[in-house]
This record gives C-alpha cells, sequence and structure tokens, in this order.
DNA sequence: GTCTATATTTAGATAGAC
DNA sequence: GTCTATCTAAATATAGAC
C-alpha cells in the first residue's frame, strides 16, 4: 500500500536528517561526508541522492530540524507563568546539556560559526536559527518591563554562546554550571 | 650572501603564516586550501611544501601567530597600574574590532569552535590560545582582590566570544559597542 | 523506490627538472 | 632553494540495473 511505502519514505528522509545534524554536531559541516551521513543513517551512499539532490540540501534540512526543535523547546518554557522564571528556566534547560557541550559545543552556535563563513543561503538560515532565542528572550525581558529587552537578550543569549565556546575549548563542563549560577543570580537582579 | 638568502627564505614562510591566518580566518580551516595560501602569500603552490610538510603544519604555524600576537597585545595592555583599567581597555581592544568580528567572527573564538571537532593536537593548540586570555584576565581580577577571579575571567572572556558570535552571525557591529559599554560598567561595579 | 558501480572533480602531496 | 607537472586519494554526484 502507499502508506507503508510512504512511511519507509518518511522514516529514511528523517532517519538522514537525524544522522546529518548528528554527525554535523560532532564533525562540523565540511568535514562530514555523505558517506559518514549515509552510515549514520543506515542508508546506502547512493540512495542518499533519492531525497537530497546535493548536501547544501541535506544541511539547510538539519538547519531546519534544529529551527523546528528550538522553537518547540521555547514553547515549552512558556509552562511557567512569570518572565523571570521562564527565562532561568532558559538558562538551566541550557545549562543541563553541559556534557555534550564540553564534547560537542553548542549545536546552533558551532554550526553559526561554522557557515557564517560562507557566502550562500546557508549562513542566511543559521542566522535565523539564532534569532530564536533572542527574540524569545526579548520578549521576556519586555514582559519584565524593560525597556533595554533587546540589548538583556543579546547579553544573555551571548553569555551563553560564549560560555558554550569555553566548556568545549577547555573541555570542562563545570564551567557551564558556574556561569549558568551567575546567570540565574543576574536575572534575578534585574526583578 | 647567506644573508640575502635566508631573508628571502624567512619572508616567503612568514607570507605563508600570514597568508595563511588571513585565508583561514576568512573562509575556515577546512575549506580553506593550500592553493589559496599559496596565492594570498605570492608562493607558487609547489614551493609550500618545502617549507610545510603538511597543511596541517600550516594551520599549526598560523595558531602559533595568533598566540605571539596575543601574548603581546596582552602585555601591551599592561602600560596601564591598575587592574580596572587593564581590563576596560581589553575590552575597548576587542571592541575595536567589531567590523572584522561582523565580518568573520572573533579569529581565536572561530579557530577554536572549527578545530574543536578535531581530535589531533591542533585542538589542544587551540584551547592553549584561549587560555591566554582567560589567565591573564583571572590575574587582573586577583589583583583586585577578588577571591572568585577565575569566574570573573571566564565570564569575561565568555562575554567577549559569546558577542563575537552573535555580532558575526547578524553582521552587526553595533551589538558589540552596546555589550562593550555594558561590559565596562560591569568591571566597574566590581571595583 | 532502492541500490551498486562508477564517472567527475578537487585537493593534498610528491618527483624531479632547473 | 624554486617551481612545474603529476600522482593519489577521497568525496560529490550520476547512470542505470533491479
Amino acid at each position: 500500500m502507499t502508506d507503508s511505502l510512504s512511511e519507509r519514505k518518511q522514516g529514511k528522509r528523517e532517519r538522514l536528517v537525524a544522522g546529518a545534524r548528528e554527525v554535523i554536531y560532532r564533525h562540523g559541516v565540511e568535514t562530514t561526508t555523505i558517506a559518514d551521513i549515509a552510515q549514520a543513517a543506515d542508508v546506502p551512499v547512493g540512495n542518499v541522492y533519492y531525497y537530497f539532490k546535493t548536501k547544501d540540501e541535506l544541511v539547510a534540512a538539519a538547519i531546519d530540524g534544529h529551527a523546528q526543535d528550538a522553537q518547540a523547546a521555547l514553547r515549552s518554557l512558556e509552562r511557567h507563568r512569570a518572565p523571570q522564571a521562564r527565562l532561568k528556566a532558559l538558562v538551566r534547560e541550557l545549562m543541563s546539556q553541559r556534557e555534550q557541550v564540553a564534547d560537542y559545543g553548542c549545536p546552533l552556535g558551532t554550526l553559526c560559526s561554522e557557515l557564517d563563513k560562507r557566502a550562500d543561503g546557508l549562513d542566511r538560515s543559521c542566522s535565523e536559527l539564532l534569532r530564536l532565542p533572542v527574540d524569545w528572550a526579548e520578549q521576556q525581558f519586555r514582559t519584565m518591563g524593560r525597556r533595554d529587552a533587546r540589548d538583556l537578550a543579546v547579553a544573555l543569549i551571548a553569555a551563553y554562546q560564549g560560555i558554550a565556546l569555553l566548556t568545549n575549548t577547555f573541555r570542562d563542563p563545570e564551567l557551564m554550571t558556574r556561569e549558568g549560577r551567575r546567570l540565574e543570580r543576574w536575572i534575578d537582579s534585574l526583578a
């Protein structure tokens, strides 16, 4: 039936995107090969091109996957009522990934850093991706009545991206724990 | 004479390292080819291998060049007497590079981000490179009598690295200007 | 729709003339 | 020491059998 066929098709496509995200996160965009992704997704190499015409299309799909997940994660934080609680929940959520970050960096940040060096459309997609948490944080600060909401949002996401870079470079998850506490105190001080 | 010969040799080697730093900064390590570097240094492609046995050796030389420059820049900041003045001078120095950063990111940060994905010795060199400003800042905070000098140093460099990533991703040097002012106020508040 | 075999391209590295 | 021509390896992409 078309159902089982299209399910298999969807299954492979999704596995390829998931594989691309995983391998790209671990090894970076440029060093990742189609063969690496195919292997991670358990799909024969030649078959990849049935679903994605080029490597860049696969990278674009991986970025889009990150965007979907980021939006869902941010929406989920809105279960908290107060904006301060939401912002601190974001910080805790981000800091809970410290072991992964120590090994491979922030999935969004490393992607932005690498793809910003390119002049094709992929760098703009990354820009939109990083704008999601900044816009969301700005909204929370604005609800708190801060006129400088944008600056604070930029400072918060920058603090996270920066500590993610140091945590990764020094392979020390403890750095994130300490900076997370500092950021929570900072958010409290703005209330 | 040997002088003119060794001068020419030094000249080419230095041009290759300078070219490598420039091209790698603009395009990233992985996408940069030996041919790109040779062209930037105005040296014939085949001749590169007389000075550097592999591409990685050239990358290592580029990292070392950054380390030398960073150390010199930090020493130069010590013309200021007070640690607060030194730290604020560091912030101003870093922020003065905002146009470059908007185009290509922080030279050290983008290098660390990209090379941390590798398991060869190059990732450790980057780690040492980023440790330079952190150690230096820690020293200043300690001179100020702060017991939490290390945390503050990590927070400062992280704030810079983070805002550099956002400035680059959003192609907006103004972000750095505003965050720079915030950091200077923050340093003053710790005095 | 799936997959193997292969064409094409490119980049790292080397041999050897000068 | 310098440089050209070329080898080799690897990765993207395609052709075409099933």
